[in-house]
DNA sequence: TTGTAGGCGTTATCAA
DNA sequence: TTGATAACGCCTACAA
């Protein structure tokens, strides 16, 4: 049977209440009492039973980080960022998978688990601007990305179209007039692919350069294996093409890929540049440039404004919407650098916080 | 104030017995009772609350997976492939991150959060054999790995000797003679390195090649950068070779990098083998062949073992040993697959399940 | 088939 | 500075 407070005040001759604030380091407590439960605890190998707690207090100390995948290299990242940065604030994460799929993702809105966790930090992927009613629940949540603005929920997004613009800006200042994109939504109105695809339009405009629909390759989902065929699909096509933008890594690397095998030399005949700057980036053949949308920092406020609103009391606070600063990483694929040099910083698209009007939840 | 079963039970006029009933399947209650019980629980938006459950039945329906760090690709599609397994069977995963640090592996056994969760997946990287002792703690644990056999725990691992035998015996069986390693651990008796270093031995006397200690590169943490640098060190040390085998992924992706950027051509002037087969591997240029430890089984047996052992009551059962079938699979980087072809089945070595004698803890 | 009583281990309240 | 006592919300016995 485990050792109780109970068992711990007996052995040291003091109340149950003695312990419990030798425990939680209530301050005024004689040194002596405190060295004899100190010592009772070790003794008796003593550990505080979370559940009674959590019971007691109303609180578990957990935060939920729901994501599609582990396994796609960005969201291992970020869930690594977003543990790190609860770790050093004293609470523990949950990671829950949805595999981007509309059931999960509304589980984890209202599912079994909820109860589990004091908070949310959400990167939905299949909700949409039409499910806004579900996010208003009693716990605060802590929104990535941009596709339920107006959600009562704190919001932490990428710079999305300025970075993709620049991006696309970046492939024209080195020359190239043929710039594909890969993994398009058509007709998606919200949501990552819109707004870089948009991104993009913009960069062509600025830079001059006609759009052609037969250089946006479609991807539904995000993989390399998506990228491959997509960029197969255009090559096979015969659409002449001398620069990529991926809309993300994973992408640009299946891309790289699918070009290798059609003979295609990066950077020489076919600029590349990708989409969140994950490690692979650095030690792709050639070395992938990409745009940092800030992933750390991203976490880090995540987690920050999260256990704000845990912690608040009294009136709520009007949400934010908080855009960390985004940069273009110059690498191989672009020509940016040297083999076998790192990478540079080609440009820095600032960010921002903003106050969001929306009805309080 | 949160919905209890209390306001259900008022709100259906039954007692609290009847409400929890309900709530947990018990299938004696009449039809129509349940069925007002429901409505009064939707109408009200009750939830469980876990903490009570909890502390009343002394289960916390989590379980804990304790890896070194989630941005190495192969322990994020291990994190994946647990938290997948243990959903089906309706339990929850928390995951620690410890860096590797002896420090936090010790904190995994005994830490603030152990009571959190009610068993332990734990594949350490710091602890070793001498560490035993802190491991007889009273929650089951299923330990992934070789580094601390002997503890009174289950064990999963991975098939480490022969499937690195295997990878060197088919560098070999390509015609190499010059057979790299890069990842090695000085001095180290246990765990990975040491396993997959003994298993790369072992190949290179069957095959009757002579061992050069000038083949064996040093790299501590298994990164693409420190498998870059330990490729670099050896290639402009003038080291003769024509194949590498890399004792990770991550190393030999690293490698790849930098064989490339020293103009050497994969596969034709170095043949090029991994060990993990994590999902990159397939979308590196060249593809790279690798050594597939059965990942996926290892978690899904992990899962098993540990709930089994939860769920287990009466005299514990002796500890088992799992050994996964690992497989050898040949892509680009051997020349085993024209460019562009999916990876092909070189190989299989067989695992085997063995039952171990520990002191009972 | 349903209800009542009691306790899981902790923290909050209020005295002492 | 410390102690008694009452919740927190649920489940297990046992009774009806």
């Amino acid at each position: 049977m485990a050792v109780t407070m109970h068992d711990v005040a007996q052995r040291a001759g003091v109340s149950i209440k003695t312990v419990s604030n030798v425990v939680n380091g209530y301050p005024y407590i004689r040194a002596e009492t405190r060295q004899r439960v100190q010592s009772a605890i070790e003794d008796l190998g003593y550990r505080v039973n979370m559940s009674a707690r959590n019971l007691r207090t109303r609180r578990t100390g957990l935060i939920t980080l729901a994501v599609p995948e582990l396994s796609l290299p960005y969201f291992a990242e970020l869930a690594d960022s977003v543990i790190s940065a609860a770790d050093t604030a004293g609470w523990t994460v949950l990671i829950e998978q949805t595999s981007a799929s509309r059931e999960r993702e509304t589980d984890v809105l209202s599912g079994r688990r909820r109860h589990l966790t004091d908070g949310l930090i959400f990167s939905p992927l299949a909700l949409g601007p039409d499910d806004i009613a579900l996010f208003t629940v009693d716990f605060p949540i802590v929104i990535l990305g941009e596709r339920v603005f107006g959600a009562p929920a704190d919001h932490v997004t990428m710079n999305n179209v300025a970075a993709a613009k620049a991006a696309t800006l970046h492939l024209a200042s080195l020359g190239r007039r043929r710039i594909a994109l890969i993994g398009a939504h058509a007709g998606e109105q919200v949501g990552s692919a819109a707004l870089r695809t948009a991104g993009y339009l913009e960069g062509l405009a600025e830079a001059g350069l006609p759009h052609d629909p037969a250089l946006i390759g479609e991807a539904g989902l995000w993989h390399r294996s998506t990228g491959a065929e997509a960029m197969r699909r255009m090559l096979d096509d015969g659409t002449e093409i001398d620069a990529v933008f991926a809309l993300n890594d994973a992408l640009a690397l299946g891309a790289l890929h699918a070009l290798h095998a059609h003979g295609i030399d990066v950077p020489g005949q076919v600029a590349l540049i990708g989409f969140d700057d994950v490690d692979d980036a650095k030690y792709s053949v050639p070395a992938l440039s990409s745009v940092d949308p800030g992933r750390d920092q991203i976490a880090r406020t995540a987690v920050e404004l999260l256990l704000e609103r845990i912690g608040a009391t009294g009136d709520p606070a009007p949400f934010r919407r908080v855009v960390p600063d985004s940069r273009i990483v110059g690498r191989e694929s672009t020509g940016d650098v040297a083999q076998g040099q790192e990478g540079r910083l080609v440009s820095v698209q600032e960010g921002g916080i903003e106050t969001v009007e929306v009805a309080s939840g």
